[in-house]
DNA sequence: CTGTCTATCTATAAATC
DNA sequence: TGATTTATAGATAGACA
């Protein structure tokens, strides 16, 4: 498919399903040479066209008679095991898609926190729409991560004396705001004055820097940070 | 293929063939599903891995069963009519490949031409090397058409009073050097002295204004104008 | 062996000739 | 119809976990 996603169902418009069927018919043929070819294995392949009695076939009418019957030799019960038919077929697309949908999800939400997190960095509190219990507490675990590694690194880049001056990195959130865990709303005490609005540059730049992510400059917000509001 | 070309034949190293028939494998038997739901056509596929006695089929047992019942039931007569056999089908790919070959040389021996037009205009003369009567021939008419291409556009831009300055151009050279034709070496009477530079510039640039070309710095050589010494 | 990743090649939808 | 072109979706080689 191309230019335009087609979806796998029939075309219903005559002109373009002929054209499709032209041209997928011979794609298809050409894979099966293909992979004949490529990996030395027997196939055949049996299409009936909608405009010609005859079928397009591969490879030969010898070699299709060959494949045959190898195939006709064998038992119904052998027909039945091992064998995808387009239900297993189509079931095990289904499961396929599922999953991918489930990690996609996941995906969608993870980012939804980070961009959930900038906000409130960039806002000085946290915004108290559409959240629940549950995402204010991943949050939290969220920005315990990032400072721990946010940490972690500017240990390191100090013992590389990049950073002559030391900094004094507040405690991740967990050990200072247990008691608050429980209160039953979605401020988790990220609170910040003017003051801090250097400091946090510094700290958005430190956050933004794993997994690839290009920096995004202060205000702007990264559309692949959007909330994904369809899911 | 992907990564590098795979040339079409017997994959020796036993890894890699398996990866590739289990992953062509699939890719065939969606392609079969694609073609039958895309365009309704009843088709299936057959393929006996070297792995299992079992073939890998698609649509069903039952659905093959049913194209194999219609396959069998023609006469050898009907088959052997409107059929794609390998041979067939190797032979219509070997003309294919030829044709595009042939255009292919084509193309290149143009823009050799080309290419050498340019290198008699930046150094004055015509460089005799490997030069045929042939090839010095079309090098003449070649030259004659961008002539006669540049007086009509020049017509044209003075018409629309772009240029107000009248430029007198030469006539093309086959009415003025038609003597010179059967002199049976390259020299085309293409000279230059140091003085034309100029307007060999201009005149560089209203040639290299068709077929999309960009505009080439005086001196560089387009890597698409260099002669393909391998055809 | 199965799945993932990524760079690249191939197939092909749509428009045009 | 069929060939060509253009732009994009899909297939997949090779590497890795």
């Amino acid at each position: 498919m191309t230019l335009k996603k087609v979806k796998l169902a029939f075309i219903v418009n005559d002109a373009s399903r002929k054209t499709t069927y032209n041209k997928r018919q011979k794609g298809l043929l050409k894979k099966v040479y293909e992979l004949s070819t490529l990996c030395g294995v027997e196939a055949c392949a049996i299409v009936y066209g909608p405009y010609e009695p005859q079928p397009e076939i591969w490879p030969s009418p010898q070699g299709v008679q060959t494949v045959l019957s190898k195939f006709r030799t064998m038992s119904e019960s052998e027909k039945s095991q091992k064998m995808v038919n387009q239900e297993t077929y189509m079931i095990q697309r289904v499961l396929k898609a599922k999953e991918k949908l489930k990690t996609q999800r996941h995906d969608n939400y993870e980012k939804e926190m980070v961009m959930l997190m900038f906000q409130c960095l960039c806002e000085g509190k946290l915004v108290q729409n559409n959240i629940s219990l549950v995402d204010s507490k991943h949050l939290r675990w969220l920005i315990d991560q990032k400072l721990k590694d946010i940490s972690r690194r500017l240990e390191a880049e100090v013992s590389n004396g990049k950073h002559p001056i030391q900094f004094q990195m507040a405690p991740p959130l967990t050990s200072r705001d247990e008691k608050m865990e429980m209160m039953g709303h979605g401020y988790v005490g990220v609170t910040m004055n003017n003051g801090d609005i250097m400091e946090s540059q510094i700290v958005m730049g430190l956050m933004m820097n794993d997994e690839g992510d290009e920096t995004i400059p202060f205000g702007e917000v990264d559309p692949r940070f959007l909330p994904n509001l369809l899911l």
